[in-house]
DNA sequence: CTTGACACCGTACTATGGTACGGAGTGTAG
DNA sequence: CTACACTCCGTACCATAGTACGGTGTCAAG
């Protein structure tokens, strides 16, 4: 009885049906058998979870590929507790990193904003100024998100 | 003298020739014409300025559209220094959103990293409890970046 | 038994910022 | 004058996370 369509499962999970097909194809989610008699593929209730699983990892900043690792983490009974930790304390770390790097931009537009007059011509907008000057730390920023 | 070719530009802006060629694609800076009695384009010393303009608004943030308008506003006499201001601070502040929003993932994985126990098998995993956990705020995080 | 809603599937497209490739033309140094 | 380096150009590809489309198959209600 618990056994839906690929709508419904979607529905329940609170995403598009093109969404489930899309983690499919990522195998992030295993596509049910097509039934031999001919019809729709039949979701159990477990995929439904596993979406969920699958947002609720992404609400922590993991990425589709993490997600996966993820997941085979939990599907394989000798993982242990520190292995899932060891990923979230790493995730930890990158959210970090690009906190000190959103924050130095910030930091840099601030200073800039603040210096501008605001008023009259560009002659004298020091941001255009900024932006005009050569480059204090070559391609830093470049650095991967 | 000063006229280069797209190698020497590409050198001295510090950028790879192809990246040259994807802003001209972008139109973000213009292709000299080709020498009507052939050979390589020639491209002026400004191109390297321009390029240098480029990376360092992307080092404030601004997207390469958004930079697009911050050439065409630089192009315009008419433009006031507040126009600058205003797209610097607009950029302010969506960085703001952007570290709020980075800040509540680092609060959470925080959360999650401090409650785990870190050893023994997964039953007791707090993290994987927290990822089969039904959404709290359903797809709040969706908002774009 | 027909119609409307959904499923199925491959493929293409979105945005972002490039990078890579292949083949032909050109320019310069030895 | 012959290499070799560089330019030119279109096109395809990378990662990321989906969204859209078009044609066909299937199911359930009226």
């Amino acid at each position: 009885m618990s056994e839906i369509t690929i709508g419904k499962a979607a529905e329940r999970a609170g995403v598009g049906v093109e969404t489930v097909r899309f983690y499919e194809r990522r195998r992030l989610i295993e596509q049910p058998a097509k039934p031999k008699d001919g019809g729709f593929r039949s979701y159990p209730p477990e995929t439904v979870e596993r979406i969920r699983f699958i947002r609720q990892a992404q609400s922590l900043g993991f990425s589709l590929g993490e997600i996966g690792e993820l997941l085979s983490l939990r599907a394989d009974p000798q993982t242990e507790c520190g292995a899932m930790r060891n990923r979230a304390q790493a995730k930890l770390e990158d959210v970090d990193r690009k906190l000190a790097r959103l924050g130095d931009i910030r930091r840099a537009l601030e200073a800039v904003v603040a210096a501008c007059p605001g008023e009259g011509g560009l002659g004298d907008c020091t941001i255009l100024a900024f932006l005009e000057t050569e480059a204090t730390s070559p391609r830093s920023f470049e650095s991967k998100d």
